[in-house]
DNA sequence: TTGAAAGCGGTACCAC
DNA sequence: GTGGTACCGCTTTCAA
């Protein structure tokens, strides 16, 4: 492998001057400048990233941290490794397991300097933890956060979940069941505070066990509706799911129980994913893929010196056949 | 920040001796030891990967190259980027879109040691083109490649494939089509091989429009069903699926048409995902994390330098309720 | 327009 | 066991 050092002396210049000639510099002779290039292409010389990133101080890599790589995660993930790479930035995966050690050492390699910003999907170290490391670089969150260093791109599910329920009891559902998420999660409770204040305001009954929580993925929603089912004379006529993946396992489950839906159990999924849409469930829609790409402009003013403007979020309802 | 040189100068010591304790070094005394540990602590000091990786002429950073993420490259992504997070590398993403210069920056990544090795998960480019990077660092890939340079961990689909025709075939069903994925692919020749000598084997109508190429993913899947209805008296009693998402499509396509399922129509999918689970879809086990973990054992013995075994992988044949 | 040289922050060989 | 020092390969300031 050739190196500057070689191209700058067969081209009897100096490595400054093939250094201005690789990075475009203006103050290079035209006759110089190719003389220098025809050498590189003779060579087959490419710059060595390392020392271009050691030198520089900039790794033009981000690393993206969460606790596995999951169907929900996959359209945020595209989205911003597809608007990082417009702008040259390469995305490194961070998977943590949920164990802290193995997710610190994401946040290890910022003061490293193995990348130049974090975006957290999820997260399992307290963030009280994680916020000293803002001062090695710029950090967002997708996950809802509750500090101020360490700002989120994620909208409020307050917003979105109220949509779902006015919409199940505009159609004249009253016994409403959840499957929350993540307990201690932001999202969570916002739903909660949603899901309480509309059951008080329609003076709607409350059961312990309409809120099921840490329901996650499909297997998941299978199992909710073999819980429920123990409860034969209080089964919810609706529940809404904290994704469409949970939503698809309740669905799935109920027809194998011989449950029909929407008559007998209605279903709302939550993002609206390529597979609500094809199993016909109801979702409120979640602008994921713009989250994504706002978590870059949050980032860009670190990482490109420049202000981006941030796209607006909004949910909507998209009512398909399970209510 | 503070380095090396800092850390030294504070213990009275040289770089050379802080480097020493860094790496573990038996040649280092404890107590001086335990005083430069202690120094490195107080100034919250560590290592600049970058000054490392240059110095070593190693990243510990693999690429994955794929032209998007999805849910089949799932299973895959998450199984390799754990088993190289266990020997300490990472994964960086390189998603192409299909775009040969796009993908082309990984191949270059090699060349410019931004990254030790690569992982092809599905590429574009000529395998020609591909292979002159070789020189640079180990490559395997998933996709099954026509070069003998570029090894692959994938199985012959010829197998799995087979297993899949003979059960239709064991079942009584005799008008059987395909939904293949893409038409220049070594997976599609080998199961378009596997078809035709089934087929011809036991004698059975083999239609033109019953081998439907270029079909990836769900609503790909659902217009598979409409298409093959403009067919009303040529209409498949079965169908082959390129893979199981392939097979979600068509089975709610199938319902959303009133055709029962499997009487009306079977489904066999492909790899065996959590969804063909829920789903009850009859599929292909193709142990997709085995292959994964295997790509890592091809790269180690470059990468660390130790030969390991490679698991053996197998299909079989998973009967559910769509056959 | 060009060159010399001091970084960037480590590693590793050779002395002692 | 420890130190001196020449790398690794590129950037960037200062002079000329």
């Amino acid at each position: 492998m050739s190196n500057l050092d070689q191209i700058a002396k067969l081209a009897g210049f100096s490595k400054a001057t093939v250094s201005r000639v690789l990075n475009k510099s203006p103050h290079v002779s035209q006759e110089t400048r190719s003389k220098i290039l025809k050498i590189m292409q003779e060579l087959d010389y490419v710059p060595n990233r390392n020392a271009i990133s050691l030198s520089k101080g900039q790794t033009l890599q981000i690393g993206i941290i969460t606790s596995t790589i999951n169907e929900i995660v996959l359209a945020f993930l595209n989205s911003f490794v597809e608007v990082a790479g417009q702008y040259e930035f390469q995305t490194i995966i961070y998977t943590s397991g949920e164990d802290k050690k193995k997710e610190l050492q994401a946040f290890e390699d910022l003061k490293r300097k193995r990348v130049d910003a974090l975006v957290i999907i999820s997260c399992v170290n307290d963030t009280d933890l994680l916020s000293t490391y803002c001062k090695y670089g710029p950090i967002v969150s997708w996950q809802r956060m509750d500090h101020t260093d360490i700002r989120s791109v994620a909208m409020d599910q307050y917003e979105g979940y109220m949509l779902a329920l006015k919409h199940l009891i505009q159609k004249g559902y009253t016994r409403i069941a959840n499957a929350f998420g993540r307990p201690s999660s932001i999202n969570t409770h916002s739903r909660q505070r949603a899901y309480a204040y509309i059951m008080e305001q329609h003076n709607l009954p409350v059961l312990q066990h309409w809120n099921q929580s840490s329901i996650y993925n499909i297997r998941d929603g299978e199992q909710v509706v073999r819980d429920l089912l123990q409860y034969r004379d209080e089964f919810p006529q609706a529940i809404l799911c904290s994704n469409d993946y949970v939503a698809v396992g309740i669905l799935c489950e109920a027809r194998r129980q011989l449950l029909s839906v929407p008559e007998d159990l209605a279903i709302v999924g939550f993002d609206n994913t390529e597979l609500s849409h094809t199993m016909g469930i109801t979702t409120v829609q979640n602008p994921i893929e713009a989250q994504a790409q706002n978590a870059f402009y949050m980032l860009s003013p670190q990482l490109v010196g420049r202000q981006m403007e941030l796209q607006p979020l909004q949910y909507s309802l998209i009512e398909r056949t399970t209510t």
